[in-house]
DNA sequence: CACCTCGGTACACACGTGTGCAACCAAACG
DNA sequence: CGTTTGGTTGCACACGTGTGTACCGAGGTG
């Protein structure tokens, strides 16, 4: 085990100072063109890499961003980290990934983490971002950005999909096709988001001045999985709606397990579509019809609106448009 | 953006010296408990956290461990890095994380940074660890652990599920149903893991005395995705199987769809397994049974055998048994 | 020839923390 | 009271790097 090569035994060998070395290896200062080549030349043969603890130390800054997920196994998430990552990357930064798991011990304990680790800012995707917590990333006082995040917050910038522009993308589908009593099943746990989808649903049919029935418009009390579309399902099937509008994917996926129990053909009895596009729409039968969140790309916003919090630019909130994504789970209405 | 406090603005607060301090914050040395109370009370005050870079620097170690995916979109790899964190985190660790997409420039790039960042070891999952990169990460000259790679070396350690045992789960499975007809699609891509459980196909085959007919397992020419299965399939349907054991969930999803398309009936006219265990499994339709890996648990391996070798203890590798995981896409055979 | 300029280099300090060693102090002991 | 002892604390150095400043030599100019 070789203890790595630092700056000053590079200089050593170079026979200049170690000051030098930093000079030439950063490319800035005044170095002859010669003493530059070789100590580059020198450094690759030696296997030189700077040690960024200590250039770190120094400039008072760690070229890291640290990453908050409540878990990394959501599908969501994982696509976003995509993004953060490889922007990260082409910037030269390097990312830190902590899981909260939404117990407020792990969100404590990981701004604590990354308080000693000095990151440069933080980013948070998809967390309710309770006010304790919200309150020590302030007082951190590094810039924060949040993904998709629950919270407003005024010290906070956020990147989000635009929610409302997103649901009434999926209605107008659903419009188009010639659906008039359209369902909509909401999500009791992700309140804010929730809302805004539902605003876009009632938007939808205003513009085509279809009247809502307040009895196609569920909000079933289950956790935020499957269970939940089986329930909303349930709910909606009274109202006998002509094609359902869900809150998100996994939900459709739970109204369309329970539809094909309840031998509902989809989408020839009742058309279904889900918002932010997971990867199972392709894998459940029918294939979902969907609404895309720009995931990765909003990975990569959150990244550059890090950088340009860091220059000390002005910045301000964005939200990314969804986009329509037609699969088989949706037809013309049979009415 | 007040600069963090350091441990000298604690320690002219506390009106001691900065090393009085240290070793009150780090609860070592000889410190009484009066002034070691006062000062972790002002510490809270003031909200000083230590530096890590700078401890870092001087103790010559980062408490940090590198982990490198070839994409964080794969739900296999999700899971790991899942378990990955976890233990990482008990063990005050923290995680760099970084994907190498299996381009030969970024893997390289990845581990320059990883070594410019001192991490103290390194994870790599699921990669084919080609032998130029992993003579850089040899050379790099802290502990590596390998998790179900494709690569086997002298120098690296590794974590695998028991593909073998997992395989002969799986056809005994089917065995026990009846079947004497079982197909196998193996994988092109993954070779290594491909051969153990092809070899585990066979033995379990063997032990019943059921002699293997070649034309039941088919090695499709295609990328490891659905296309696949769905051609694995193709290539199968000729050799009359009643149940196929494919090489993972994607291939045997691929060919669940492309049986759809047929008009063959599963599980009612085909039996149809896969391996890993991905979240999709519980979404399609049928449900897949397949056998579990135990990804999480491999991960929190991972870290365990990186503390060990951090600890200068002698480890060997491990081999992680999968578990039979039984669902709907598995019946009794019809004839 | 003296002076100035400018490019190239070294010296010294700083960043924040840990730690060996010496110094100090109080108490106990002779 | 002097000495020893043991527990607290400070001093100084180290870790690896960046950078302001000074030094030095060469070349140009008056």
């Amino acid at each position: 085990m070789p203890s790595p090569v630092s700056i000053k035994d590079l200089a050593t060998a170079a026979g200049v100072s170690h000051s030098t070395v930093s000079r030439a290896i950063r490319g800035a200062g005044r170095v002859s063109a010669a003493t530059r080549a070789r100590i580059l030349t020198l450094a690759r043969e030696m296997g030189y890499y700077p040690n960024e603890a200590a250039r770190s130390l120094v400039m008072g800054r760690t070229k890291t961003i640290g990453v908050v997920v409540t878990t990394i196994g959501d599908p969501f998430v994982t696509q976003v980290v995509n993004g953060i990552e490889d922007a990260a990357h082409e910037a030269g930064y390097s990312v830190f990934l902590s899981s909260s798991r939404n117990q407020a011990d792990r969100e404590m304990a990981v701004v604590r983490v990354f308080r000693q680790r000095r990151v440069d800012a933080v980013i948070v995707t998809s967390s309710r971002v309770g006010s304790l917590y919200g309150d020590a990333l302030a007082e951190f006082g590094v810039p924060i950005v949040l993904i998709n995040s629950q919270h407003e917050g005024r010290y906070l910038y956020s990147i989000a999909v635009d929610d409302t522009q997103g649901a009434e993308l999926a209605v107008e589908h659903l419009l188009q096709l010639g659906h008039r009593r359209i369902g909509h099943i909401g999500s009791e746990t992700r309140s804010v988001s929730c809302k805004r989808r539902k605003a876009g649903y009632r938007q939808a049919l205003a513009r085509r001045a279809v009247t809502p029935d307040p009895s196609l418009s569920v909000l079933p009390q289950a956790a935020n999985d499957l269970s939940a579309g089986r329930l909303g399902l349930e709910m909606l099937l009274p109202a006998n709606p002509s094609a359902i509008f869900a809150y998100n994917d996994v939900i459709a996926i739970g109204a369309l397990l329970e539809a094909r129990k309840q031998g509902i053909a989809i989408p020839d009895q009742v058309s279904l579509m889900g918002f932010d596009d997971i990867e199972a729409t392709e894998f459940v039968t029918p294939t979902l019809t969907t609404v895309r969140q720009p995931k990765a790309d909003m990975g990569r916003a959150a990244v550059e609106m890090v950088l340009a919090l860091l220059k000390g630019d002005e910045v301000s909130n964005r939200w990314l448009p969804g986009e329509l994504v037609v699969r088989e789970s949706t037809t013309a209405c049979p009415w």
